[in-house]
DNA sequence: GACTATTTATACCGTTCGGTACAAACCGCA
DNA sequence: TGCGGTTTGTACCGAACGGTATAAATAGTC
């Protein structure tokens, strides 16, 4: 049993993901993903198939290595507008660091929903919908432990901090200046703790 | 002087936004264009010159006959509660009529920044502006008219009803159902009206 | 009817697209 | 050393890309 892999797939994968992430799917030619990840274009075909079937690897790769492990730490926290105010504290840091913000992946494809093939929409109304649940369960839990107001109700807040979390990402990328983002971060949290 | 002119050139730039806004302009084609707008190829460089310019065209246009007009008529309501509410609603009327919503064609736009032109950056970036420009000032007539709290910020506060409509807008390409969109309606209100 | 400019249809340009083919170099194990 | 799958480079495929050229048809003004 011979030589069984050189390149690593995952590694291959985070390359795939900042081109993607960058440009979209229709924007990113199979060039830019040779560069980008630096491999052979019959390394590439053998081991992922086709552009498609990278793209959906990369989406769901990132959606797991980001989303879903920062959101399963966070529900481990013991206060809730903690976790909460954490989670969007990151999406600043991530506005803020390096030249150009990037957004998320995610939401980024989100934008191009009616584009996209049915497994990729699976993915992303997944993902979105999971972090739905984590700020519901958030604040279910914040009326429990009596950190938040009863009046806050957990499924339309957690609905709206969604929209805010996909306002604030995408408006990351160059559309404002980044107080605007910190206004946006606050105003959130002011849904959560008012009243 | 003969003949100057047959097909309408705002009437088909109007033909170019659907095709544009649905797309976005990597996924656009010329065929599409000619397709969509039902206008020979021809036609289509002589009267536009190129795909970049018949984009920018068809983004200024877009902004103007919706956002800019619409903001417009609202900034002359006496009741500025009921304008911003007015805004909301009609986003959802939007994202409800007709088989899929499309979002805005702005903001789709905005979320592909980084990939755009000077001037593209330029029209997104002022339209955005004006909108939470729109929102202050209708935040600031409700607290001298005493329908608003002074405690709610009127610069913040715009930016954070600004990023509500690029979240709506964003989930209503089909990444969400129709009841979450009214959620964040409801929620963008209460940022306005509470306390 | 002559003039002028647009519209239309079609053919064509070079480039890039996603994807394939293949031979040579490579590597780990037997 | 030889076998077997991997990687690499390159050449190539048909199709689609944005854009141009052109000639015949068309329509309004003089």
């Amino acid at each position: 049993m011979p030589w069984e892999k050189t390149f690593d797939l995952d590694e291959a994968t985070d390359k795939a993901i900042q081109v993607f992430w960058k440009k979209g799917y229709e924007g990113t030619s199979m060039a830019d993903l040779i560069d980008g990840m630096q491999i052979n274009k019959g390394s590439l075909y053998n081991a992922f198939g086709s552009k498609q079937e990278l793209f959906d690897r990369a989406l769901l790769r990132y959606d797991q290595k980001t989303r879903a492990t920062f959101v399963a730490d966070l529900s481990q926290w013991e206060d809730p507008v903690a976790a909460i105010n954490a989670f969007f504290e990151r999406l600043l840091d991530e506005a803020q660091s390096g030249p150009e913000s990037l957004g998320c992946f995610i939401i980024n494809t989100a934008q191009d929903l009616p584009n996209q093939t049915p497994e990729v929409v699976n993915i992303v109304r997944a993902s979105l919908s999971e972090l739905e649940e984590f700020f519901e369960t958030m604040i279910a839990r914040g009326h429990d432990s009596g950190r938040i107001s009863a009046d806050v109700q957990a499924r339309p807040t957690a609905q709206a901090l969604l929209s805010m979390v996909v306002g604030l990402r995408l408006l990351s990328r160059g559309a404002v200046d980044p107080s605007t983002l910190t206004s946006i971060k606050d105003s959130a949290m002011r849904l959560v703790t008012s009243s």
